[in-house]
DNA sequence: AATTACTTTCAGTAATATTTGAAAATACAA
DNA sequence: TTGTATTTTCAAATATTACTGAAAGTAATT
């Protein structure tokens, strides 16, 4: 395969599976393009290479830094902005898996711990089920945030060894 | 606070957290409602339950179905069918991995193997750069799925006393 | 203080995803 | 085979989300 298409598919992909797990297709493939790009990108150049707006790559841009996946450049002479991207993939699933613990799994915890609270008796059936099934949850959320904050510290060679280790 | 409201806040959250994950709110919050539901449930009460349409409550029970996430019942004598969802947290996290590597993980992996064999030279930039970034994601995927497949397989017990082994 | 080079904002519009509801299909029972 | 209960389908309606483009904002330069 030539690189100009194997480049075109990247960003389809990234952006296909951006939207499949609920972050929006541009954003995923504006990470996909600096991904891919030796240096640093103007909000031109990543309008063009996409064909999308001004106002949509400003917008992509900032949301992509806010997720710390992004950075922006000054060059020495020059006004405008040029962008990058890590390119480490241990860094960028560690990058993601912060964030959306933070914004997601978080407060969910959050909620069943105070579900966990509920009244009532334990004569009635509904009431022992919800009881149960939030608590089982809750259990399994907070095994997940555990094993996320390690790897959150983890160095990828190390977490990755030890999981060999163990599922060998 | 009460099961009544304790309830709401529930299936609300569920189905917030299934659309922040790409999956629709309505099919998570049928599934919430089938969760703590202590009985097997007609569609006709999770329309009412729910505020929604005969159409969306059958397509989306299918859909629950196929995800293994809910199964029906025939009651002797009784023409219409019942629907319930497996309770454990453990099985429902199994069967929405599971799921999502077949529909996601493996055909990027497979994407992935492919942009891999992008011919070009090793003096050009942007040929290093996508070479390099592709193996990477590569390997990671790699990592993952494995990973994967054995928490498929794996008991509960054992799956995260080994975490707590590794990350004590 | 005016010009230039950029960035940001956001009301309006477009695109996508979800839901409805009624008709068609199915399946059981008499 | 006809009637009745139930499920399924899907075109059209609605709701949600994303995008555009032009105007307003900012900040360096002359």
């Amino acid at each position: 395969m030539e690189l100009t298409e194997a480049r075109l598919r990247f960003i389809e992909a990234w952006g296909k599976l951006g939207s499949e797990w609920g972050i929006n297709r541009t954003m995923a493939q504006v990470h996909a393009l600096l991904l891919i790009s030796p240096e640093s990108l103007t909000t031109e150049e990543i309008m063009q290479e996409l064909n999308i707006s001004r106002g949509n790559a400003n917008m992509t841009l900032r949301d992509l830094i806010s997720w710390g996946l992004v950075d922006k450049q000054h060059r020495p002479g020059e006004r405008k902005e040029y962008f990058f991207a890590d390119k480490d993939a241990w860094n960028i699933a560690r990058q993601v898996a912060q964030e959306r613990k933070k914004r997601e799994l978080d407060p969910i915890i959050k909620l069943l711990n105070e579900l966990s609270e509920v009244e009532g008796s334990e004569k009635e059936p509904s009431y022992k089920v919800f009881k149960n099934t939030v608590k089982d949850i809750n259990k399994l959320a907070k095994n997940v945030n555990k094993t996320l904050e390690t790897m959150l510290n983890a160095e990828e060679s190390w977490f990755w060894s030890s999981i060999f280790k163990m599922f060998k």
